[in-house]
This record gives structure tokens, C-alpha cells and sequence, in this order.
DNA sequence: CTTATATACGATTATATTTGTCGTATATAG
DNA sequence: CTATATACGACAAATATAATCGTATATAAG
């Protein structure tokens, strides 16, 4: 529990890379090649980084990502919810499909973790977690 | 992504119920159709919580669960831990089970993510998310 | 203007993890 | 003795995650 998943842990790995070779355009399947990523997921997990400009894209031959200089002071937070969504400990703190509201006697102690969490994350930017 | 399981959710439930009824031996079965959780996994988990001293278990008829003063002083750490083995983001951090550990370039940022949710578990105690 | 190579994106399959169930043993109050 | 509770291991079902497949679009270079 409380994993991270591949698509982050990739999306990590590419912008490191990406930081590291700022002066060229690197390719999906440069950066696979390197690590040992699956092509696809790394290509979509680029395409979101990249909707979400904190990667920048360019088509065609010669064409790959780069990285921006929003990179530096994204949030974890802001990092996890482009990849994944809003963070959670448990689903019932964004969506409100829980059977046993009434019964519900954990409401108080799940808030206060997810509020810790979350807290912590947006106090800690991409930069931060760098060195 | 980072959600906790729902032997952790049943856990926390079971642990408030007993708080609430001090008084009384709680039997599984009464937690059980109070809040709709399945059985077995409920009884697993309170013996998990027995073996640790977080609850004591008292055996045969009119037998249950009872909270212990131990509760209070407990850390999320801890509790997760208990329930769970140690709290990481990846396994690597604690499994050397890693295929690219030559190529890894996110040592450091999974390190500093890690060890700031550890931090903050130590630093929360069952008690402090309790009201 | 054709070709090769790159990103973009949706649908589907495979795998792993989590959740829940089943069966049996042991303790003990009445 | 019997009924009811905890204790514990092995297995099955359900769910979530990871990976693959197929197709479309952009563009540099000959």
C-alpha cells in the first residue's frame, strides 16, 4: 500500500533525463532505450507531462521532448494529480460512492491523513526532491 | 495510487468501535454487522493488532476485543506497519530486488519522497487523527 | 511529393495485487 | 459436553495496474 505507480516512476526517470540533456531533443525511444521503459506507457506518460507543459514536445523526425522550467516548481502534488489523478488514501475523500456514510466512524482520522499528505506534497516542489 | 488497503480502513474502524465502547468486550462478529465488514478479514486484522498489543484479545464465549492504552501512543508508522510491513512509495527502497540499479537516476527524489512520508508517520499518532 | 520517423491517442490484453472465502485448530464460559 | 469466541493457513475471486496493439497525424529530408 501507498505505492507510487510505474507511470510516476517512469515520468520521474524521463524528467531526470530530460534535465540532464537539456541542450537536445530526446526521443521516447531514446529514453526507453536507456532505462529499460516500455515505449508506449513512456510515450503517454510524456504526452500528459507534455499536455500539462511541464515537458515540451516537438513532431516529426528529429523531434522528441524537452525539458521546461516549470519542471522546478511543480508540486508533487501538481506532478501526482497530472499523472494520476487526485491524491488519496482512500476514494471516498473525492468521490462519494461510499455504502456505509452513516456507519462511517473514520471520516475524522482519514481527513487528517489525507490532509497531512497532501500538505506535505504541496510543500514539496520537483526541484526540491532534486538533490 | 498511495491508497492505504482496506485491511488499514477496517483497522482504524475496529480500533475507534473499541475506544467507544471501553466498557464492553467487543466481539468481531459485532463489528462485523455494525459496519457491514467481512468476518475473517476483520478477525485477521484484530489479531494482527492482538500480536502488537494494540488491542487485547480474550478467547471463548463472552470473549473479544478490548483497546489497549497503547493505542493513544501509537505513530501511523507504526500502525501501517504493523498491518502491512514497512511503508515505501517503491520496493525498492527497501527490497534490492532492482533490475536497473546501474541505470537508476531516481535514487535520490524516491529517497527524499520516502523518507518525508516516513517523517510525517512518525510524527502522528493514532490519537492525533483522532479528533 | 514521397518516405521514414517522431508524437498523439483510444481500445484491448496480461499481470499483479488486493480482497474475500473456506477449512481447521484451540480456548473457555456455562 | 457444547456452543461460541479467537487463531491461523491455504485458496479463490475481484480489482487495479501495467503492458501491448492499432491507427492517426505531424514534419524533416531526399
Amino acid at each position: 500500500m501507498l505505492k507510487i505507480t510505474k507511470r510516476v516512476e517512469y515520468a520521474l526517470i524521463a524528467i531526470r533525463h530530460l534535465q540532464e540533456n537539456q541542450d537536445v531533443l530526446v526521443s521516447v525511444s531514446d529514453i526507453s532505450a536507456a532505462y529499460g521503459i516500455p515505449k508506449e506507457i513512456l510515450a503517454k506518460t510524456l504526452q500528459k507531462l507534455a499536455s500539462s507543459n511541464i515537458v515540451k514536445s516537438y513532431k516529426g523526425p528529429t523531434g522528441g521532448y524537452k525539458a521546461t522550467k516549470k519542471i522546478a516548481k511543480t508540486t508533487l502534488n501538481d506532478f501526482f494529480e497530472i499523472l494520476e489523478g487526485p491524491t488519496a488514501i482512500m476514494d471516498c475523500y473525492f468521490q462519494d460512492g461510499c455504502d456505509h456514510l452513516n456507519s462511517c466512524n473514520i471520516r475524522t482520522p482519514i481527513n487528517k491523513i489525507n490532509d497531512s499528505i497532501r500538505n506535505l506534497f504541496n510543500n514539496l516542489t520537483l526541484a526540491d526532491i532534486s538533490q
